[in-house]
DNA sequence: AAGTTATGCAACCGCAGCCAA
DNA sequence: ATTGGCTGCGGTTGCATAACT
């Protein structure tokens, strides 16, 4: 048979979350860690379903997470990796670590793909909405080579989101929750309700009031400076050693003018990310384990799903059976390292322009069936959106 | 100033896959 | 082998606030 309930439906507190209620939740996840949330309600006498702990930890309460405004940078790589992944937010999340996939979610709703929608591009295939006035001067080919780049890079997403997730685990492997482990704990810290205050202070720092407008003093938390000033993006560009918590690569974000220039620094030794390393995706441990990734031979079987993989097949593109077997060719790892699709993202200097006369169309003499080829067209394409993006204020009547 | 509409976002709902009993 | 809970995920809702008339 299966197991009990997990909640009993009766008396389940709905609506939004009391700040001692949000106490109560991280007091005691400092003290259990995250997982096994049907206990949660019973251990803590909460009047919520577990599965309403589990999400308000996960996109509330969760110490790693970045709130606030979103960053140029990170709004260019949501709606790129919305171009290649769909609604897989927490794909897309996975490359923006510090968002949860709802805040993610919720931000591409309520903003970017209104913006893309004015600006008469289709926010679902990341096309122009008159495409069919577009398909006899180039823009049919800038697709299909926006599909053709759109499987490499699903697949190295796929390939990074795996790898993220195992340099996670492997970091579980040596670190200990906080009680667990009083030198990795706050060092103003020094029972786990205080503590928890301290985190929870964070959370609701994070933005100007509490839910449903409650005001963070209302919750006889002293304000800290917990709270990191730096708006951080992470990617994953390096694959984590084994032996070793991986640095993470981020880039400095809306903070200060080095949004602007991407500039890319170790976040290795940060504290609140160290503090807090041991908690995270420790509930799947097993399963992740399991799934383990072979780095030298990365499988895509799972959850390979490229938006637009019709656009693909239609243009003769590859399959995934193809792409696993490509994977495994250094070519593939090299030309997305070396010149990778997120990349891109940060290489706004290249301001060429559809607009330009696109310096694709005077590209006979090149091999047109070429990676490099396709490369090149792609970049244009994907740069002429970010221009238009970038150069658009958000007041102007463009949008 | 008051009422109405639009916007943003936290939280809920329901489904699918996984896995323990 | 079967059942059903747990977790993750994407879609949707409802409320608080901002903007507008």
């Amino acid at each position: 048979m299966g197991r009990p309930p997990c909640c009993d439906k009766e008396g389940v507190k709905k609506g939004p979350w009391t700040p001692e209620e949000d106490i109560i939740l991280v007091s005691y996840i400092q003290e259990h860690g995250p997982g096994n949330w049907r206990a949660v309600p019973a251990n803590t006498g909460l009047q919520r379903c577990g599965k309403s702990c589990r999400l308000r930890w996960t996109n509330y309460l969760r110490p790693d997470i970045k709130r606030g405004k979103f960053s140029l940078q990170e709004e260019q790589t949501i709606i790129q990796l919305h171009a290649l992944l769909g609604n897989r937010w927490s794909a897309i999340a996975t490359h923006l670590p510090k968002r949860t996939d709802n805040e993610i979610k919720n931000y591409w709703n309520t903003h970017l793909k209104k913006r893309l929608a004015k600006m008469g591009i289709d926010p679902v295939t990341h096309k122009p909405k008159n495409d069919a006035l577009l398909s006899s001067d180039g823009q049919s080919k800038n697709a299909a080579n926006l599909s053709h780049m759109a499987q490499w890079e699903s697949a190295r997403l796929e390939a990074e989101a795996r790898l993220v997730r195992e340099s996670k685990l492997r970091s579980h492997s040596f670190q200990q929750y906080p009680l667990a482990n009083p030198a990795a704990n706050y060092a103003s810290s020094s029972s786990a309700s205080s503590s928890a205050a301290q985190l929870l202070n964070k959370a609701w720092n994070n933005r100007g009031s509490g839910p449903s407008g409650v005001p963070t003093s209302a919750a006889g938390i002293n304000r800290g400076d917990l709270e990191s000033p730096t708006s951080t993006l992470t990617f994953s560009e390096n694959a984590p050693t084994i032996n070793s918590i991986p640095a993470m690569i981020e880039f400095v974000g809306s903070s200060g003018s080095n949004s602007e220039t991407g500039i890319i620094k170790e976040e290795g030794g940060d504290q609140v990310v160290q503090d807090w390393k041991g908690f995270g995706s420790s509930m799947n441990l097993n399963h992740e384990y399991k799934e383990g990734v072979d780095h030298n031979s990365l499988s895509f079987s799972s959850g390979f799903h490229p938006h637009e993989m019709s656009t693909m097949e239609a243009a003769g593109a590859w399959t995934p059976e193809s792409l696993r077997t490509s994977t495994n060719n250094e070519q593939v790892d090299n030309v997305m390292a070396e010149d990778g699709f997120t990349n891109l993202l940060l290489n706004n200097s290249d301001d060429r322009s559809l607009s330009d006369g696109g310096g694709g169309d005077s590209d006979n003499g090149g091999s047109a069936g070429s990676d490099d080829h396709y490369y090149e067209d792609n970049k244009n394409y994907w740069n002429s959106i970010l221009n238009l993006v970038n150069s658009s204020p958000s007041d102007s009547p463009m949008f």
